[in-house]
DNA sequence: AGTTCTGATGTAATCGTTTACATGGCCGCA
DNA sequence: TGCGGCCATGTAAACGATTACATCAGAACT
């Protein structure tokens, strides 16, 4: 029944606690009512300095620590925030995930994780989580609201919480959103693969349905466009970001009837998994073939050769998001929508075409010193 | 004061629901006692079926949560389980938070993450987050109990509450642990270099004071000892598990007097980190130098050349925690230590050392051809 | 038939806060 | 001096569940 009862020892500073200390224990000690001690703690200029003084000083010779459930259950709040996503095991989440606990802590708040992993019976239990009121608030970064129902696409979840979307906006939802320009930045890839002289650009894609990757394949074809390149279908790999998925794409490039000179791959992850499928069926980057990323992960500057990519703030977006979701949660106005800026990341991967159908590969080598 | 207002509509299946649907409510329509209402989702066989099926019915109709604040503050349970990790932007680590996940999932927990950032201040926040029971129990990744005060190292966390410590033993506190062998594994890779022929085998370290790198040290000179090799401490190279601290190393190494003919590093990280260095100093990997990780994340497959490495099982050692973790919850017994298999991974970054002071680096490759 | 036990249920105390409302003292203004 | 207002504080009612204890009906045994 008690099962604490062998441990209940008098603890630190020879204040020898029966259990647990309440809030009554301090204001019996502090000379004052409960209520004030409460007030000390949460609004402190609403109390005498004298009393505050005291308050605290009982708190620290107590070691009191407010019970969260009992406070929770009277203010209705829970200083903790939901963060959804799907793979936690992803670098790109996982660096994100740190810059929003930071601002979370900071903040007073923890952070709650769910991992989705594709499972809808997860996210049927999260959106009761959240209906449930165990967290003041979430962070999505999954591109869509759980729990809609019959609707479909339309319905977005009713949870009576302040959500916010990062990264992944939500179309049908009136949340803010933290996001980069995704278009904008696959545009400017496509352009730069362009402006060195490639005239056949592949595409590896994203998941299908995916916001990400609808906006970076409109960058593509934008940036086609702009680089009066005709876009071929022919040239468009599927992916779904993940290293499996690049060296599957890497595999149907070799086979391609007529190899382009560059790849834009909408993650770093396919863009390391194809240079090492293309490395092994013999060819080379960049000298054979240039390949670009997007996200600019940790390992991105150490791939073999060094991975053209578009940066990601992803820290800085994951605090972008938790700061925007603080303010809503203390009654702050905030802005509707945030766009980080990237940046273009010249590394060693992409390089301009060169001839390879002229020479056998050895010769290469000589074509390579063209550059001045 | 009440924001809640403008959305309070009646919601799904037409039940107009004023506020929050309290126990009260369920016991109403069901025609029972609230303690009924509670005793059939707690304990269903405590409960006539009857009177089970009508709060069944009753719960659905009002689509019923039961509010975690009320239940944790009277029955001491919050169903929540904190892991303590020291950087949640790592990939080794995300992918055993997966694993934990999964678990806790199962059995009904939720999960609240605690990056610690290696800041003391957030050390003390997370202690006092025990301590005020906002979870049940706790899984420890940092190799150290946290809120240790005055006695140092030895001085274990009074939380009262379940701990497990997964990857990092830690010594001083008696709790279940869940782990590899790292010494075993260490002491099998060296042999493994030993075995190909290599003489001369540097090792980069992690941290200092870490219990991984103490085990890992260990079973490098184990294997030195036993593959009759002398420990050199020049060879021993230090390093912190990250990529950056793998390119130092890297520039350590090549600055070496006399370079070893394989380098085993710690973690896979380091070992990315170090081939790029070794290769843009114009060192080749395996021929001038073999290369070895640990851990085989999702980058060793990829890397170029592909990396030799130890496998851990990581979704398996999140898994294995969380369920030791929830035995504790619930008061079942559980194993006092838990130790997961490795295994040796052989790739392509690990080839027999070649004699290389004999001949210009372009000739090396008639060398390369001996192996049939 | 009387007693005891068992199983299903209800009643109400309890968990530890926050906070609406009441109180009382003090200041300043007329 | 009297009165409105403000400030610091106290009192006590929530918050919404769990659960010890009481109750009661019926079964089973002597």
């Amino acid at each position: 029944m008690d099962e604490r009862g062998p441990s209940s020892r008098p603890d630190e500073d020879g204040v020898s606690l029966g259990r647990t200390v309440r809030i009554q224990d301090v204001a019996k000690l502090a000379d004052v009512s409960t209520a004030t001690v409460s007030r000390a703690l949460a609004s402190p200029e609403r109390v005498s300095p004298e009393a505050r003084a005291r308050v605290l000083e009982a708190i620290a010779k107590t070691g009191y620590v407010p019970n969260p459930a009992a406070r929770s259950l009277r203010s209705q709040k829970t200083y903790m925030v939901l963060v959804v996503l799907p793979d936690l095991s992803n670098t790109f989440f996982s660096k994100i995930l740190r810059g929003i606990e930071e601002r979370l802590f900071e903040a007073g708040y923890g952070m709650i994780i769910s991992d989705l992993d594709g499972s809808p019976e997860k996210e049927a239990h999260f959106a009761a989580f959240t209906a449930a009121g165990r967290v003041d608030g979430a962070i999505l970064l999954n591109g869509h609201l759980f729990g809609q129902s019959r609707d479909g696409e339309g319905m977005p979840m009713k949870t009576g919480i302040p959500l916010v979307a990062l990264c992944e906006a939500i179309p049908s939802a009136d949340i803010p959103q933290i996001e980069i320009d995704n278009r904008a930045a696959a545009s400017r890839m496509t352009q730069h693969l362009a402006s060195l002289g490639h005239r056949s650009i592949a595409y590896v894609s994203g998941p299908p349905n995916n916001i990400l990757e609808r906006e970076r394949f409109l960058g593509y074809r934008e940036g086609l466009e702009a680089s009066g390149l005709r876009f071929d279908p022919a040239l468009v790999l599927p992916g779904d970001y993940t290293i499996a998925s690049g060296i599957m794409a890497g595999q149907n490039l070799a086979a391609l009837a007529t190899c382009p000179t560059a790849v834009f791959c909408t993650s770093d992850e396919m863009a390391i998994g194809l240079m090492r499928t293309l490395l092994s069926e013999g060819l080379r980057v960049p000298e054979d073939i240039s390949v670009a990323g997007f996200d600019d992960i940790e390992f991105a500057a150490v791939a073999e050769p060094a991975l053209t990519t578009i940066r990601q703030p992803r820290r800085e977006l994951g605090q972008a998001a938790a700061a925007v979701l603080i303010d809503l949660l203390q009654g702050r106005p905030s802005p509707k929508r945030i766009r980080l800026e990237t940046e273009l990341v010249v590394r060693d991967s992409v390089a301009p075409p060169q001839n390879r159908e002229k020479a056998p590969a050895k010769s290469i080598r000589t074509i390579a010193m063209k550059p001045t």
